[in-house]
DNA sequence: CGCGGAGTTGAACGCATTCAAGTCTTGTGG
DNA sequence: CCACAAGACTTGAATGCGTTCAACTCCGCG
């Protein structure tokens, strides 16, 4: 059976006849065990990875090894999109968690590309989404101070799960160490652990077991700074996560004001 | 006359013929203003702007209207690619200097797509390797020092201007200030100022009028800790870049180890 | 000649790191 | 089921990189 469920995976983006189009084009699933490198930098690919389940995380190091991480990965995204066109990862990519793969031969893109115009245009889309991203990424990091990097990345990586219905509105998988967390936030460990005990302390958020626990949505999105346009949602997913995300007073200001945000 | 040298521009990527074909899609050029907005967040756009002449740079605010640059293009860059598939930008695009624009409907590129698919697919991995400089920019400013990432952002914006035939071997155009580094770089003017002067007075590089003269660039590499596989430069470009960045013993120690780096 | 933006420098402050020593969890084997 | 080891988390104290505030110089330009 080569049946997957990318029309859970990416609504917005593939409606159900599509998924099934793009399905048949997956090789079957690999498993990955946590923290095992899952695709190595400079090697040459030919097809494009798939998570079907499990995070993993995309990162380079620096001179003295220690690992930046460039972006987190969930179920249901492409985790290597940029090796179609360039045949290689600049950077490596491991798991966090226990992780499903499923890859897509090269050939059956371009293959797409006649057959299947609109699915080989929202292909770009994606890959255009992370870029978007990854901009973020740039911000998050220049910008905020060391609470507000948590706070914008944990609503990063839960609305990118709320809006693929992996999660409900007041908790989300978050398999990652305090000490991954530093890596991603451009910090260390120890001052992940400080900043995490003030979110908790002030009522935001709590991170155990591997999964967030959102106290306080609308605190999160002020303490994080958080906007979402980057992610570009559906309207619809966006209308919900506004309704969960900002105090009804936000809301009215913001219905007023017309603004997309 | 729509005549455009993308071919110099993007050596790598087009040849002189597929060049023509792309040049014959551009609208006639609009000129900017140095500190002039050039593209606005959150507006419908209908065409991708290419950059004839000048730099522009991506930008983010944060609460307090303080900026994050996440990308700098230069002369021969597409600011605005991610706006074909998405529709709109998440961030606004503002001249740093005088600059000519080109902009190319969304339509013509749609038509590529069936007659050139050559062309469109070299448009995809255009914006793929944005993403990856994209990537970059947070492992640089995650994991650097200051004088560092001052050091790895100038290596990186000399090494496109060289690829491309935009400068020579030790000095290229870099018309920003201090302070816009600063934002680039996720740090303040002043400390900017303070690294800039170390970078000096070791001899690396000097920033003086709009310009950055080279004084040592395998210092500035080494400094910088800079690698240059996420630009998926061509191999001649690369080789060419090799033979006057790395000193005569790494350029030995790497055609023994026969790292790709 | 004077204005304004860019660059420069000094001093005090503070966020985050580093080092270190613990405690708590978790998984594994006896 | 307990013992133990390894990794994750927590906390304290000292250090330091970078910020902030401020004053001043330099330079291009009208």
């Amino acid at each position: 059976m080569k049946t997957i469920r990318i029309d859970q995976a990416y609504p917005e983006v593939f409606d159900a006849e599509s998924a099934a189009v793009l399905a048949d084009g997956f090789d079957p699933p690999v498993v990955f065990r946590p923290r095992q490198r899952i695709v190595e930098a400079q090697t040459a690919l030919t097809d494009a990875a798939y998570l079907s389940s499990g995070f993993v995380g995309r990162y380079r190091s620096d001179a003295l090894g220690r690992r930046q991480f460039l972006a987190i990965q969930i179920p249901g995204d492409f985790i290597d999109l940029p090796s179609y066109r360039l045949g290689y990862l600049d950077h490596d990519i491991d798991s966090f968690t226990a992780a499903v793969i499923r890859r897509m031969p090269h050939t059956a893109i371009d293959a797409l590309r006649a057959d299947q115009p609109e699915i080989y245009r929202h292909l770009w889309r994606i890959s255009l989404v992370d870029a978007a991203i990854q901009r973020y990424w740039a911000f998050r990091i220049g910008r905020l101070m060391g609470r507000s990097r948590i706070a914008n990345l944990f609503a990063e990586i839960f609305l990118r799960q709320f809006a693929r219905n992996l999660c409900g509105p007041d908790r989300c998988p978050m398999p990652i160490t305090q000490a991954e967390i530093g890596d991603a936030c451009g910090m260390t460990g120890v001052h992940v652990n400080r900043m995490l005990g003030e979110l908790r302390d002030e009522g935001i958020c709590k991170l155990a077991a591997g999964s967030l626990e959102i106290h306080d949505l609308p605190g999160l999105v002020r303490v994080g700074q958080f906007e979402w346009d980057y992610l570009y949602l559906s309207p619809t997913k966006e209308a919900e996560f506004v309704q969960i995300a900002l105090t009804p007073d936000a809301q009215r200001k913001r219905a007023l004001s017309g603004a997309a945000e």
